[in-house]
DNA sequence: GTTTATATATCTATCGATAGGTAGATAAAT
DNA sequence: ATTTATCTACCTATCGATAGATATATAAAC
């Protein structure tokens, strides 16, 4: 079994700092509003998935803001622990673009569905100002992962560029492929992204 | 002024089979549709935007679902205009691509939002099967034509998995823009594109 | 040890607002 | 007269959010 990095998996939420009940609700809150956006998701609906009421999903996450703050927040504090550290990485720099690769391809995969942050930074002007900052938070902390993955001494290549070029292709063809049921859009990009940084990085 | 291919001018809209007030409902669905997704769209704002009651938004489309696969229908059926044959066109491969880039360069600036098949791609899964067949239409549709811009004779690279890696990044790139709330990954994006084609394509 | 207090986590019940949708009257245009 | 387009008025369902009660567990005070 693969280890599901942007897809929730509890076996590697190990310090997380919310309680087992509000653990479970994220779960559910984030992988919908994943598939439909933020207001996608219903205290009703989530306090049915879990077994409570809806009063004590509010109980945990006081307003919705603070659901969605936590939701987003917890999902980059996933994912980057996933990319680890971009400096400390021997190889090439393909083999290091690897893992932002199988991340991305693991969150597709297992539930079918784009990037969190994608439904929901299309959606930004439409949510809650907190939530927001999360999301854009979270684009400009990958970015800056991918940045320094870029950037081998050898190369002259922007790699900041680059950076931003890499995470729009992957973004968008997770869109290409949920909204058109078809995977193959992704896997193709990855593919072209291997021979466009490996033409162009070394 | 720069015209609006993706995003709503009624200047482009003379064909329509809609009445005055119904595409004015449209005009202001689409745009909501585009920050928000098809639930950010109610018929009580829309009535309002237009100036008349939610009653008589009804009238012009019964259902939600007819609603939404009008918008989305009106959309393509507008792109695919702006983008015209791409057979008939003499010209390089990259510059043939330049229709394709201005149009969601002028969609992207003209209503800082992202492309409407993008945000509702996103959450296909959540939508009515006829809306999101829509969807999943325009997406087939743009695909086709960036093969057939790609297809020169003298290239013997891929055209289909070039297409699909491009309209990836290009609505990747907007979403990058809108959540961050910088262009500049939208126009580093086309940028690169550009090179990429240039390298690969004659 | 027993009592007192506080925190945790849930419940029932309800609020006002808004959602999509409908029925039937009205007025204008053809 | 019929069609087109709008209105008023209303429905049921759901939304986020709150009030107030309850059970349980831990912790502190006596």
């Amino acid at each position: 079994m693969s280890r599901a990095y942007l897809s929730v998996d509890k076996q590697m939420m190990t310090k997380h700092t919310y309680s087992p009940k509000a653990s479970e609700i994220l779960d559910v809150a984030e992988n919908h509003m994943r598939k439909g956006g933020f207001d996608a998701v219903s205290f009703r609906d989530l306090a049915g998935a879990v077994g409570v009421k809806s009063a004590s999903v509010h109980y945990h996450f006081p307003q919705k803001t603070d659901l969605g703050q936590a939701v987003v927040a917890r999902y980059r504090g996933r994912v980057l622990e996933s990319l680890g550290d971009a400096d400390d990485v021997s190889g090439t720099t393909v083999e290091r673009l690897e893992r932002l690769l199988t991340i991305y391809r693991t969150a597709l995969t297992d539930a079918d569905s784009v990037c969190l942050c994608n439904m929901l930074g299309a959606e930004a002007q439409y949510l809650p100002e907190d939530v927001a900052a999360e999301v854009d938070m979270f684009f400009k902390s990958v970015l800056s992962w991918t940045v320094k993955a870029l950037s081998s001494a050898e190369s002259q290549q922007n790699a900041e560029e680059w950076a931003s070029y890499l995470l729009s292709s992957l973004q968008g063809a997770m869109v290409l492929s949920v909204a058109t049921n078809d995977h193959n859009h992704y896997h193709n990009t990855e593919k072209l992204i291997r021979q466009s940084v490996q033409a162009v990085f070394r």
